[in-house]
DNA sequence: ACGTGATTATTCATGTTTGACTATCGCGTA
DNA sequence: TACGCGATAGTCAAACATGAATAATCACGT
């Protein structure tokens, strides 16, 4: 399962009605290429798999000027369900070796409260301390197994590494959220109340 | 581009002339499959696709009594020339995306020589602390930039959180293998000079 | 007025990944 | 000896991902 879906699924979410050029120059904007499968294949067609689905319908396809047409999207009941399905599993759920679920939860983190927030990031911090005091046994058993190359040890401890690297940015975010940092669901005044969000106007980046 | 590739390289390298259920049955006995795509199609296509371009030949295409037709592999100069680059690549270079690179460098980091491991090492932790760094100053930007959500900040603290936790992993390993853990290329005494390699003797891991 | 290059908006051939499915053999057990 | 289960060995349709290609428009300089 890639992030694609809980990208594009946020992101119409909060521009919608809207067409797949623009989700994706506003996901590159993020520099969410970096991490996450958005090259226009991937963008086009995740919007029709969503909508085959049903979790995403077309508003309609408007030819503006010369231009090829484009195609507009809004979720539907079940895609908004269907959002905060993913954005809950991206969050609560250690994910060992895909990087870009949490990437990509962390983006729409706002849309949920800031109390569920903490909790799926204090839920994160306890599974991966268990992970640590796991993996030392599953280390040991390596050592016992005679047909187990030993490097497969190594791969045990680099996962747990990465984890580590992970639960000691959740402890820091944890701090700045109970600061008051960043705006959550359900908070008076978010930051685009008087200034619509927005990233770069062009895809090469010359915004301005 | 995934690990499948360099694993299928590794496994066929080892075990040569080999068929697709033999590598997919030791590679998911190295629970290579928690981190790489080694699903049936992937590994079969794999192979296939490595003959295609050249890096494996079919050696022959054996049917045993009454069972399904087996076609063995085994490499060709161009492929153990691949190998060797894709494996280097993995060790040297830092993806910050692709945890399972690493994963798969590291399962056949002992086709290279001690030196050049450490070294690969020694350059990943200067990169990852270069890349920590240039952080602070993407940080610093982002805020500046009015129209990027401030969440991508995290994007670069989490990133780098992850690789720190990498990089105590290597300091740790360089430590254990100047002191002549492991095994590696060009060495006395390999480990399996009298027990050759070889994991779960079946799918399931019953092996015996 | 005209060329240049970036932007808009998407398609499509090709390649990779998924995982259900086929079909046979061998072994333990009731 | 009949039964069933797991191991062996692989195929295939469908889904997903890649990135070059298309083709019109617009901004900008000369």
């Amino acid at each position: 399962m890639s992030a694609t879906r809980l990208l594009l699924l946020g992101t119409v979410r909060i521009f919608q009605p809207v067409h797949g050029y623009f989700v994706r120059r506003e996901l590159l904007s993020w520099q969410a290429d970096a991490w996450a499968n958005l090259n226009p294949g991937s963008v086009y067609n995740g919007l029709r798999s969503l909508a085959r689905d049903g979790f995403m319908e077309e508003v309609g396809t408007e030819t503006e000027g010369g231009r090829p047409a484009r195609t507009t999207y809004r979720l539907t009941g079940d895609g908004e369900n269907e959002f905060l399905r993913l954005l809950r599993e991206s969050l609560w759920m250690v994910a060992r070796f895909e990087p870009d679920e949490l990437m990509a939860g962390w983006s729409f983190a706002w849309a949920l409260t800031r109390k569920e927030v903490i909790a799926a990031l204090e839920s994160r911090v306890e599974q991966i301390e268990a992970s640590a005091r796991a993996a030392v046994f599953a280390i040991e058993a390596i050592a016992t197994q005679p047909d187990m190359p030993d490097t497969v040890a190594e791969h045990y401890r680099l996962g747990q590494a990465r984890l580590d690297g992970e639960a000691a940015w959740a402890r820091q975010l944890l701090e700045r959220l109970r600061a008051g940092e960043y705006w959550f669901d359900g908070e008076p005044d978010p930051p685009w109340s008087s200034q619509p969000p927005g990233g770069a106007r062009t895809l090469h980046g010359t915004a301005g």
